[in-house]
DNA sequence: GACATCCGTTCGCGTTCCGTAAGGCTCGTG
DNA sequence: CACGAGCCTTACGGAACGCGAACGGATGTC
């Protein structure tokens, strides 16, 4: 089944999946150790290692130490207040935060961005809502540092950061559009998706016009597909949407 | 005719329109017949094909038969308690749970949240506000772009995310329904299901005629049974329905 | 300012798929 | 063995869908 957790900014294509999370270090810091002690449970059973610390001190102490991944961090800490401890850790590092607010209160929220924090939770809130908006947020910000790496499969060569696609050598002149599609459907091979998923994803809208994805699906692959009648790569799945297969026959040599 | 994807919903921050949570199964689990009743006429005006189970065994049971997509649970049940249930949906699987607690004390909540509980609402409640927590949860469980894991039995292997189905490396041609379908009964081999059951499930209807399932029960076979006349995977089982044999023989040679 | 490029939209056509209806067959029961 | 309900098979019409081609506007370039 699918889904999205909580993205602010829209729909960001991520190519990172979730095995790349595996081993990643969550700090969780709480005062309860009520609450701490699910999250860390829960955390620690989607492949997370975990470390804790139950003041704001702590904490920084920590962090310093153990440079973590991510910090899921209470608003109502004993000494330092959580604020001031994000500010604070945010002050060396750029690493992403999690709050913990009471309520979801205005104030709270607005506080919290403000000191940087990258994600909030209402308290009480579901172990498992918390899984997903570690895996979400850790996944933005493993996108935004990891730098693009270079797609090749089946005789085609895409550069994401210099936007040019070539195969065997030879440059195939696509548009902006044209490319945006090829590389999230490079990136996601062998999988369906619908043309609202696409127009979500590749365009970023959330409602237009379907048949804008058709066509330029259509133009697609008159510039990669060797019979554009027929077509081998990027398949119609009926009734469904459009899938990319890199080359079932490995390498389909041009 | 233009075709438009809208989103109901602009103010959620999710890409999950509305349109994709109807036809999502919903299992509603309460004592009270009144209160059960409620809960899934709303429910049921919002889209959803609604199951209901009186008890814990009823509700373990027939989630088991149904695999429903989100589980309303009343805390307190006669037999096995609420939360146990909720405990041991998931040992087994991650379906979304929502708690219905008698009220909204602390020991509940932690309980809840042990159990893995998704979200929980305060008896007595408003059904409007029921609907939207399932559909906020629904909404948060459904992720795109994680690749459904891949089923593999007697010779088949059947992609979810790719909607490719082959049979010893070689594609069987199925059509959308057919593909769901036989992915549905893939899922839940050994068991029969009725006509109606298969309505509800693959199709998402509450009512329609059943001779719908019928007819693809038969055009599925032509493309997957050796001899589609005497039936050895996709059997019938008369006045009950059908039951899917992942491979009576061990591993049905091809 | 003229031109080329790219993008989103529109319309008509051919195809595919789905649901339903009708008739024949099969299985279980009395 | 006969009957009836349940199931299978076939055929068909309509609706949904995808595709191709072309248009007009916006943008950028020379």
């Amino acid at each position: 089944m699918a889904t999205y957790a909580v993205n602010v900014s829209p729909a960001a294509p991520s190519s990172v999946g979730n095995e790349d999370l595996v081993g990643r270090r969550v700090l969780v810091v709480d005062d309860d150790p009520t609450v701490a002690e699910v999250a860390s449970s829960y955390l620690r059973a989607s492949g997370f290692v975990i470390d804790e610390a139950r003041d704001g001190f702590a904490a920084l102490q920590l962090a310093e130490r153990i440079d973590p991944d991510l910090v899921v961090l209470d608003r109502m800490l004993p000494g330092i207040d959580g604020i001031e401890v994000c500010r604070r850790l945010r002050h060396r590092s750029s690493v992403p935060v999690i709050l913990l607010t009471a309520l979801g209160s205005e104030d709270d929220r607005i506080a919290g961005l403000e000191a940087g924090a990258d994600d909030y939770l209402a308290k009480p809130f579901s172990p498992r809502e918390l899984v997903l908006r570690v895996q979400s947020v850790l996944r933005r910000s493993i996108d935004e540092f990891t730098p693009q790496s270079v797609l090749e499969f089946g005789g085609f060569r895409l550069d994401p950061s210099a936007r040019v696609a070539t195969r065997a050598g030879a440059e195939i002149a696509l548009t902006s559009r044209e490319f945006d599609l090829f590389e999230f459907l490079a990136k996601h091979p062998n999988q369906v998706f619908s043309r609202e998923d696409l127009l979500r994803t590749v365009w970023g809208w959330t409602y237009g016009d379907l048949s804008t994805v058709t066509v330029h699906v259509r133009r697609l692959r008159e510039k990669i597909e060797l019979d554009p009648r027929s077509p081998a790569l990027l398949t119609t799945v009926w009734g469904v949407g459009y899938r990319f297969t890199t080359g079932g026959a490995p390498d389909a040599m041009v």
